[in-house]
RNA sequence: GGCGGCGUAGCCAAGUGGUAAGGCAGCGCUCUGCAAAAGCGUUAUUCAUCGGUUCAAAUCCGGUCGCCGCCUCCA
């Protein structure tokens, strides 16, 4: 399989370190607010490289930060008035439910910044000692100029700022030797929380902390590191810095970046207020399943402009596999299976995985499930419960990568809406139509749809 | 000022040299008590635009127009 890496500006093909794993880590939320859904378009996509690594036979190691320790919780605490880890708890709590509710796999390990200080600590010890660092009035500073590879992330050439930026960067409370230098470790400020250090009390900068936990749990080379755009820089570039310097070798073989989702034609921000949070969309009644939907059915390295109409589009998309999934699962013919089941099965799925092989070209393996869907539906009535068993296993192996067909929706009926069917049965049968025209308006009206079929009634949830 | 990306049917979106996938919406038909689902047919001689290279270009090269991102906290 191929991916686009940040750093060389290319495809390349995946080779893990170690045969059969992969070491992943990706950059978690900053704990201090409610994400939007411009965020999740980031997790959503990294769930989606993870299972496809899964799909693929790899065993896959998961770190997630949580940076639960900066500016901005601070400030939040302040705010409120209430203790930091009160908030960043909340944040913390409310970010975990909506990972559950997109159905992103958790990852193994969600390590916070303020449990791995004493990490961090040796971290910038180890810099300082090795001269990549400086002690400024408290403050510990990263100097760009000691680390040539500098930029290489991003692209940027050393003296090739924005000279207005440039002029205007950041004039700070901290004091640097130079303009660029980014600070790993800030001096105790007072109403701030601290930590002790040999080079004096403070907190840590934010981009040490990732440093820190990934290789503490990753070690000092791993595999794949993924994050949004806005992370390259200054974040992953300065990531890069740190552990290299410190560890003298290479930090990560991969660099996968999502792109952003807009609105308006203008990226989703907090700044710009133009955003939307997952709760404020399923309190409109969206469905989460087509959220997913819709946040991974564009390539990741393209924009995507979210609108409520594409919203509305995913979910009939959506609704068009459920349907297929329904169908399936309502077949119950006798006899052996098609032996075309299986070719068909065959060559959907190698066309599914090439595509996801090709830098998670997302539109062609949809492509090809649909293909596969139309294909089937066209043999539908001659089908058998025992290819509609194969099919199935294919199509629920798809979704293990899609992750968009939500298992808890398969709940049985209450007995009195079984009742209630049996009744427009009746009715049905003496031509009453009008009382089971009623009764289907009713179910409906309580999200169960009904449909007859040559097999009897069938329902399911709207 | 530097770096980078995007512009394909009504909408969303694949396709990076060989003659336009797929989804949604629409229209007609089949099935059906009516619906729903599903199926069949239909929907871009054309890929922002101008010019070039080539037997052949949405795909390569150059220009133009429009839009966006990063260079500062940011998924």
């Amino acid at each position: 399989m191929k991916f686009y890496n940040t750093l060389t500006r290319r495809l390349e093909e995946f080779r893990p370190i170690e045969k059969g794993k992969v070491g992943l880590y990706t950059c978690g939320p900053t704990v201090y607010d409610y994400p939007h859904i411009g965020n999740y378009r980031s997790y959503v996509f990294e769930d989606l490289v993870k299972r496809f690594l899964l799909f693929a036979g790899l065993r896959v190691h998961h770190v997630m930060n949580i940076t639960d320790i900066d500016d901005k919780t601070i400030r939040k605490a302040g705010e409120l008035g209430v203790p930091l880890a009160e908030v960043t708890q909340k944040y913390i709590d409310a970010f975990h439910a909506d990972l559950r509710t997109l159905n992103i796999l958790p990852a193994d390990v969600y390590p916070r910044a303020t449990a791995h200080i004493p990490e961090m600590v040796s971290l910038i010890s180890s810099l300082l000692d090795k001269g990549f660092a400086y002690e400024k009035d408290g403050s510990v500073y990263f100097s760009i100029e000691r680390f040539p590879g500098y930029g290489r992330l991003a692209n940027i050439e050393r003296g090739n700022l924005k000279p207005a930026a440039a002029a205007t960067h950041d004039a700070d409370e901290y004091e640097k030797e130079a303009v660029q230098d980014f600070v790993l470790w800030k001096g105790k400020k007072p109403g701030e929380p601290y930590w002790p250090a040999a080079f004096g009390e403070g907190r840590p900068g934010w981009h040490i902390e990732c440093s820190a936990m990934s290789m503490k749990y990753l070690g000092p080379h791993f595999d794949i590191h993924m994050g949004g755009v806005d992370n390259i820089f200054p974040h992953h570039e300065n990531e890069i810095a740190q552990s290299e310097c410190a560890n003298g070798m290479t930090f990560v073989n991969y660099w996968l970046h999502c792109q952003h989702l807009i609105v308006d034609n203008k990226k989703m921000s907090k700044s710009l207020g133009n955003f939307h949070t997952l709760a404020d969309l399923l309190q409109r009644g969206c469905d989460p399943m087509a959220v997913r939907y819709l946040l991974i059915s564009a390539h990741y390295r393209k924009l995507l402009n979210f609108t409520f109409d594409s919203l509305e589009m995913a979910g009939q998309a959506l609704a068009r596999i459920k349907n297929f999934d329904f169908s399936l699962k309502s077949i119950h013919n006798p006899g052996e299976a098609d032996p075309e089941t299986a070719g068909l099965i065959a060559a959907a799925e190698k066309a599914f995985a090439g595509h996801l092989a090709d830098d998670l070209n997302i539109s062609g393996a949809l492509g090809a499930l649909f293909d596969f869907i139309t294909k089937t539906n066209q043999r539908m009535t001659n089908l058998k419960q025992k290819d509609a068993v194969q099919v199935l296993a294919f199509l629920h192996r798809l979704n293990s990568v899609l992750g968009v067909l939500d298992a808890a929706e398969e709940k049985p009926l209450d007995a009195v809406i079984e009742e209630k069917i049996g009744e427009r049965e009746a009715a049905r049968k003496a031509k009453n139509f009008k009382k089971a025209d009623a009764i289907r308006a009713e179910l409906k009206a309580r999200g169960i749809v009904l449909m007859d079929t040559p097999d009897g009634v069938k329902w399911k949830k709207e």
